[in-house]
DNA sequence: ATACTATGCTTATCGAAGAAAGACATCGTC
DNA sequence: GACGATGTCTTTCTTCGATAAGCATAGTAT
């Protein structure tokens, strides 16, 4: 097997679990401790993986392995997520023109498209990059890089957005309320993500729970302006609204 | 069988598994390691996949770019690249503003960069991502991505680059010649360098020796457009080229 | 408490297998 | 016969797996 392919495993595994220990590469791939150890050295002199000790961790994971509270709560929060985007992904049909705003939600979407014969434009260039890898026909906006989302916004970017006519649109968003719709903490972000849902068609947000009741600094939509996917609303007032897509009750 | 054929028939084998190696080439196309890797290496040099130990990867699978690991040993032209670079950071001043091309050369060029106060344009999404994280303000051309090369290409990075007016631009290239000039690859590349070109009061080419009496497919501007940035000229008739700069020479 | 031992993880080193690269011979084409 | 493409052979490098050595941590006996 080429060093490449069984890199790409390593990392494939890592990204799916968060971590992995060495003995679960020397079994899963059937090759010797040294390599394993070997390669995950590489891997994190690459900045692929963070090497820990027993094995390795992904990327951007505060990882507390003592603090059993905290990194239940994170799973379940992803737990719900992969609901959500696992939905999400259904609903992207062929011909589809979809609008994929930045942000980590949206991007976990990307990994459960499985439509190949539509089109997306994004204005995150790692979301960008994995549509493209993933096989489908991609668009990024020109426009200023903001280095801490790594998404384009500005002036630049709503510019681009307006020649385009989405059939649907996937966002991300800090905060929902009835009052105050949907808001984000970064004023240049929501300029993007206002345009972006102007020219969709149908636009959907995707929230876990924890977003809900939650106001940030800037408003980019109101309440109804989004249909919104998320899993099971505690919270009876949003029980009767009618744009809110419950997944995978339970 | 045809070369052209074999080279085909790799391609196909790569583009729908994405890696091969140098026994299964031999296998399937009945031909001698020799040739396979002969093949291999012609393949790569035209940029239609990564040659890696062992047999080959496609294009864009984000393997990590071998430059910025521990083995350096084997790329003789990673030092002369290094010098072209570092001089090249040289030229970006304060208030410039800054066309970056694509490719791995330029992406090197950013390491360098120490001028904070120049704005950047690229078209390449690792590009902007890095120029992003180093301070530097970055914008990102619109258009379509390519997975290959993680590059924006295509009518919309075209029109998009009219607009701006650039007092700096740097080039990679794939080949030189004083017949046909600066060639590479790819026709959308090709359009995208040659436009970003009109647009640059200055163009620099960053090219280390071995591109020199090289010709692509494409010819993206006349051997003149640019400045060329190079380290020691073997060959005498380049020797007396006016555009020609010749750094660190030993 | 101190020292000893066991355990699990890490690193270093070495020989074997096999991959890469270069030199050279062969074959067909012009 | 010159030339380009291909195959064969040899030399040199990489990579891999195994083993041994180094190092912490935890447990145990003194």
């Amino acid at each position: 097997m080429l060093i490449e392919e069984r890199h790409r495993q390593i990392l494939d595994i890592v990204e799916e679990r968060k971590s992995v220990t060495i003995q679960e590469i020397i079994d899963k791939l059937n090759i010797s401790e040294s390599t394993a150890r070997r390669d995950l050295t590489v891997l994190d002199a690459h900045g692929q993986l963070i090497k820990v000790h027993g094995g390795a961790t992904a990327l951007g994971m505060n990882y507390y392995t003592k603090d059993d509270d905290v990194s239940y709560r994170q799973d379940l929060n992803r737990e719900e997520k992969r609901e959500i985007v696992e939905y999400a992904a259904t609903l992207i049909r062929s011909n589809d023109f979809v609008y994929l705003d930045a942000g980590t939600t949206t991007e976990m979407l990307i990994d459960y498209i499985t439509e190949k014969n539509a089109v997306f434009v994004t204005n995150g260039t790692v979301h960008a990059k994995k549509l493209a890898q993933n096989g489908c026909r991609t668009y990024i906006l020109g426009g200023e890089l903001k280095v801490a989302t790594e998404a384009v916004v500005g002036a630049e970017a709503v510019a681009g957005l307006e020649k385009y006519n989405f059939t649907k649109g996937f966002f991300g968003t800090n905060g929902i309320s009835l009052q105050k719709g949907f808001t984000t903490p970064d004023v240049s972000e929501a300029m993007v993500k206002r345009v972006a849902m102007k020219q969709c068609d149908d636009c959907y947000a995707l929230a876990d729970s924890s977003k809900f009741n939650h106001i940030s600094s800037v408003t980019f939509a109101d309440f109804e302006k989004a249909k919104i996917i998320t899993t099971s609303i505690k919270n009876e007032e949003y029980k009767k609204c009618k744009n809110i897509l419950e997944v995978n009750k339970r």
